[in-house]
DNA sequence: ATAGGGTTAG
């Protein structure tokens, strides 16, 4: 039988090696075989097919029982160009005794791979095995590696190993990656403190360090490094300048900015296609469409990443039409770029448009979605409660085998919860065995929202027998819980426990929880308490949140205050006017209803029109108040007037406190009463929605007190079960109760 | 043989 590999490539012409002994002592760890023509082949082969002709071969003739010869091939399909990790992995397990490159080579391999872990296990097994020891060419990777997993304690055991090791701790590549470990797991103190005691510390040490405060938000402390940097005079290279771009564009600092354009042209710093990139990009965060639209005009390179850095300055600013002519003129749209509009959208509260882009990128099929462009259809269906379009992509996610990470897991989350689905939302957490902080806090949000307090708080708390620290979100999403259901007293804990069991303070955001759960419980004083004695200023959130209570609990005077503070720190704020309209109109003060309106007027200030969607067959339909502008109208009018005569039936009367416009007439009252969005939504959602499907309504504001008990009749009445979304949270209206039991 | 870099996501 021929020799396989010597029909792709020429064997070398030196043949004086004796025949490897695989039981010989003599040349464990020994460059005896360097030279030898198959080793030689390793270095000149090109494709992983050759790769493994050269490993039968080296089997063959015993040679692949030399850890030289054998780490020679670990290096080549771990690390070349043409690597193959999982194929690496499978020869480094028959390696008999692998030497230290080898390990390293693999160490490394996965520390830069998509499951850096495997860097940290291969990290541990090394040690176990004890036959070879970590060398200052192993510890970059495994930081690499940690970093990557942001695995601070697992890092932090490596430091002290490093210490230890003498020579190990000197080196500067070994801790140049230990500063970037320690800013990448936010500590930056530690990061600074290697920093600063490094004997002697290279332009990389510099740009670790500034990139790391930058990142970490700490814009100033960068700035000032750089600074220190020109005084201890280390030259700057284009990574320290891009380092500083990205301080300036934290900061917002556009004349600064451009004095760093300045300094890369004066002081000759290569001046690289990612170099200019970055520059772009700092412009556009810092607000200067001109200054960017100069560059990119005057640039005589331009990449993907270019064009896309326009794209997303375009569509970040609003100007969605030149973001999207970008999108029609760069020369190739990757699916980043498609990403870059479909995202702006989303996040600008345009989810209808954001889902129209990832139709039309369906359609055209110029590039496949990906996790991301998931991601944001998702969170666009959850804005908009579609949950037919929603539970589509997560069909289409799994036809396409597409893997979930806790990204996705956690849009899957929030959708299903938004869309009013929180069983589905539930099984989709307990299908999943990664769970991030996002996924867990996603999942208490989602059980807050629908008001299942206990649980969101069970929730929590098994959270932390997972080993997952909550963040400062969690704690907003279950002290949300907590308002919802009415749970004073564990809110308060909760609260309390902030500081000194989670090692969060409180932010405005969560004094507002705390505000609304008491308020709502009816401690008004202790609420205006804990607001007078807050350490920060309280923001709008905790005015408003006060503000609610005291519609709930009809105190005007304190009402007055609330929403006099909340209109000085937002005086577009057409929310409060008409929270304290609602109060005075539910103390029949129709004179001070007509002033707040008048005031309104007078600042230039709507109300925000109620607007309610159904989704009926993965089509959303919008209604506004007294809308007749449906192509069903004239059938949904009939609907509601079957509706009114049934009500009127069991006896039911309209409460008109809830009118927040000043109507005069009574009949007009009523009528306008009767044509909330919400009410058209659900006699469009009683033709259209099967019987044995929940209806589904999303409504852009809080739902009134009549339409809600209209809602319990209804649910009652026609035997059907109504899920009603609103700006606060959800209602379950079945057999003539909500869920949340008329608490909200 | 090694460390640091630009666009899109919850």
């Amino acid at each position: 039988m021929a020799t396989p590999y010597t029909q792709v490539l020429p064997l070398p012409r030196h043949q004086h090696f004796p025949k490897p002994n695989p039981i010989s002592k003599t040349v464990i760890n020994d460059r005896y075989f360097e030279n030898h023509p198959l080793v030689l082949l390793i270095d000149i082969c090109q494709s992983i097919k050759q790769l493994k002709q050269i490993h039968a071969y080296m089997l063959r003739i015993g040679l692949f029982s030399d850890p030289f010869s054998a780490s020679k091939l670990i290096e080549a399909s771990s690390l070349s160009h043409f690597s193959s990790l999982d194929y690496a992995h499978k020869v480094f397990d028959e390696i008999p005794q692998p030497n230290l490159f080898s390990w390293n080579a693999l160490i490394r391999a996965y520390s830069s791979s998509q499951d850096p872990i495997q860097s940290i296990l291969m990290f541990v097994n090394m040690l176990c095995e004890g036959r070879e020891f970590p060398s200052k060419f192993t510890y970059p990777f495994v930081f690499k590696a940690s970093a990557k997993m942001k695995a601070l304690r697992f890092g932090r055991g490596l430091h002290g190993m490093v210490v230890k090791g003498r020579d190990v701790g000197l080196d500067i590549f070994v801790l140049n990656s230990l500063i970037h470990f320690y800013a990448d797991c936010g500590c930056l103190d530690a990061a600074y403190l290697v920093f600063e005691n490094m004997q002697t510390r290279d332009v990389v040490s510099w740009n670790t360090m500034i990139l790391g405060f930058a990142e970490g938000g700490y814009a100033d402390e960068a700035l000032k490094m750089f600074h220190r940097m020109g005084e201890e005079n280390v030259r700057p290279n284009d990574v320290t300048m891009m380092a500083v771009l990205s301080a300036c564009g934290k900061k917002l600092d556009l004349e600064f900015g451009r004095w760093v354009h300045a300094f890369i042209k004066r002081n000759g710093i290569r001046e690289s296609l990612i170099l200019y990139n970055a520059i772009l990009d700092m412009y556009m965060k810092c607000g200067s469409i001109e200054d960017a639209e100069r560059l990119f005009h005057k640039m005589g390179e331009k990449d993907i990443v270019s064009w896309t850095t326009m794209l997303v300055g375009y569509a970040r600013a609003g100007n969605f039409n030149a973001a999207r002519s970008i999108l029609n003129t760069m020369p190739s749209q990757d699916i980043a770029a498609w990403n870059a509009l479909i995202s702006a959208y989303e996040q600008s509260g345009k989810p209808k448009e954001a889902l129209s882009v990832f139709n039309e990128l369906q359609l055209i099929k110029k590039a496949e979605p990906d996790e991301v462009t998931l991601v944001c259809a998702l969170s666009a269906c959850a804005q908009l409660g579609a949950i037919d379009l929603g539970g589509w992509i997560h069909v289409y996610i799994k036809k396409q085998g597409i893997k979930l990470n806790c990204h996705l897991t956690t849009a899957l989350i929030d959708m299903y919860s938004k869309c009013g689905d929180v069983e589905k939302a539930l099984e989709m957490f307990d299908s999943v065995n990664i769970r991030d902080v996002f996924v867990w806090s996603a999942m208490v949000a989602g059980l807050a929202m629908h008001g299942r307090g206990k649980e969101a708080i069970s929730l929590f708390l098994k959270m932390q027998e997972h080993k997952v620290k909550p963040n400062s979100v969690t704690l907003i999403n279950v002290l949300c819980a907590c308002s919802h259901s009415g749970l004073v007293e564990e809110g308060r804990a909760i609260f309390n426990q902030m500081e000194d069991i989670y090692g969060i303070v409180p932010g405005v955001k969560h004094y507002a929880c705390l505000v609304d759960i008491l308020g709502r419980a009816g401690e008004l004083e202790e609420a205006e308490k804990l607001i007078n004695n807050m350490p920060i200023t309280p923001g709008p959130s905790v005015w408003g949140a006060l503000l609610g209570a005291c519609r709930l609990h009809g105190n005007l005077e304190l009402a007055e205050q609330a929403c006099n503070r909340l209109v000085e720190l937002e005086p577009e704020n057409h929310g409060a006017y008409v929270l304290l309209s609602n109060i005075y109109a539910k103390s029949g003060k129709w004179d001070e209803v007509s002033m707040l309106r008048k005031r309104m007027r007078e600042c230039g200030l709507k109300k925000e029109p109620g607007c309610s969607s159904i989704e009926v067959h993965s089509i959303v339909h919008e209604f506004l108040v007294g809308d007749n502008s449906h192509p069903q109208s004239q059938k949904i009018y009939a609907k509601l007037d079957e509706i009114a005569a049934r009500l009127k039936h069991v006896g039911y009367v309209s409460n008109k406190s809830q009118i927040l416009q000043l109507v005069e007439e009574e009949d007009m009252q009523e009528q306008a009463l009767n044509l909330h969005s919400e009410k058209l939504a659900m006699a469009f959602g009683l033709i259209s929605v099967a019987p044995s499907q929940p209806i589904r309504i999303v409504k852009n504001l809080r739902v009134c007190a009549d339409c809600h008990a209209v809602a319990k009749l209804l649910s009652k009445l026609y035997n059907r079960e109504i899920i009603l979304r609103d700006r606060y949270r959800f209602h379950h209206f079945k057999e003539g109760n909500c869920s949340c039991k008329d608490y909200w």
